[in-house]
DNA sequence: GTGCTACCATACGCATGAGTATGGTGCGAG
DNA sequence: CTCGCACCATACTCATGCGTATGGTAGCAC
């Protein structure tokens, strides 16, 4: 009972705690938001406090994408890994891949701001062990190295675009039934029989 | 003789000038990029110049977005648009999609924009646009009006995707030959038989 | 209980970028 | 030829947001 953290009766702060809140407003407004006043005006504290733990805003970024790339390596991927069957496998991760869009709503801000020095290799670090997670899925299903690799690019690329097109634009707005039917079409279309 | 206009021989500008130039920023560094007084810069006039043509920003971005958006609906489209055959027309269209890739570059800097309330109701319509030609082309391959939706927002979505990870993302920088098998590969997936 | 230290507040400086005010100049109409 | 307007320069104001300087308080060591 030393913890009884509940929402709002904040004591003392931690670096860690600048880190998380960092992540929600990457994912609620972009990391063009992620500004020190007004995080710590989410926090509840100011400013004073932020230049304790972090000596500038790019640290606070640095760490902040640190823990989102460590706590998301096996987030996605380690779950479906244990299905043996290759096929089974792909399609239980492109339906997962929509069920909870709320869990790559960091990614897609992420995407968002690939310009940012800092973001970049990140991105590019966690696309690429994405990327060979689908390469070796369709090598299993049969196919040589090259098509492994393009299916593996093409899916990736439909991935991206679809979270591009959905969260940030607001495209098609389409319902539940027709977004399961949509992701059936993509299996269809992409997992070889 | 009255315009021998060559690349530093400024005379007056018009507020054209000033679009084209936010234009060329905007493919080149984003649209935040597009600040007044560094694109005074660039055209050689400082900023009194361009709180005459324009109010204020937001109207230069106004401005350019539908420049942009007027040249841009009939220029990718266009040019495949007289192929008969659908199944050609398609595959023609994914072939030019990549090969000059800078046609699209502002496509894909605008993406990075979503956030901006300007630039996303002109990527909603553009992307609509899009989606809807190639839903029209699938149609008159064969497919029923569902599975055409859904492929034509496969293929899309691909192409928005492959973009991030090309232009905005360092990606695999896959050289000349493996990017045309790459492509060969969209198109037989994508493009039924 | 006293003091040290971790955490935080307050009040600055300073750079950037939008927008304003005002005055200057070249060119076409008359 | 001259005059007015279209176009541009200069010199500000103002808001935002990063970073700094410095002083305050709560809680644990001893």
């Amino acid at each position: 009972m030393l913890q009884a953290v509940e929402k709002f009766e904040r004591t003392r702060l931690s670096a860690a705690d600048w880190e998380v809140g960092a992540l929600d407003l990457i994912s609620s407004q972009g990391v063009a938001a992620v500004a020190v006043e007004a995080l710590a005006r989410q926090l509840g504290v100011t400013k004073g406090s932020f230049y304790w733990h972090f000596p500038t805003r790019e640290a606070l970024l640095k760490a902040a994408l640190e823990r989102w790339e460590q706590q998301d390596t096996d987030h996605v991927f380690g779950q479906v890994e244990p299905i043996t069957d290759p096929r089974e496998r792909l399609g239980e991760l492109f339906r997962r891949s929509g069920r909870e869009a709320r869990s790559h709503v960091i990614y897609s801000a992420l995407l968002q701001a690939l310009d940012h020095p800092l973001v970049q290799p990140v991105m590019e670090r966690v696309s690429q062990r994405r990327m060979d997670f689908l390469a070796r899925a369709y090598r299993q299903v049969g196919m040589d190295r090259r098509q492994a690799l393009h299916r593996a690019r093409l899916a990736y690329a439909a991935y991206v675009g679809f979270l591009q097109l959905t969260l940030q634009l607001g495209m098609p707005r389409l319902d539940h039934a027709e977004f399961e039917a949509y992701v059936e079409h993509v299996i269809a279309t992409l997992i070889p029989a």
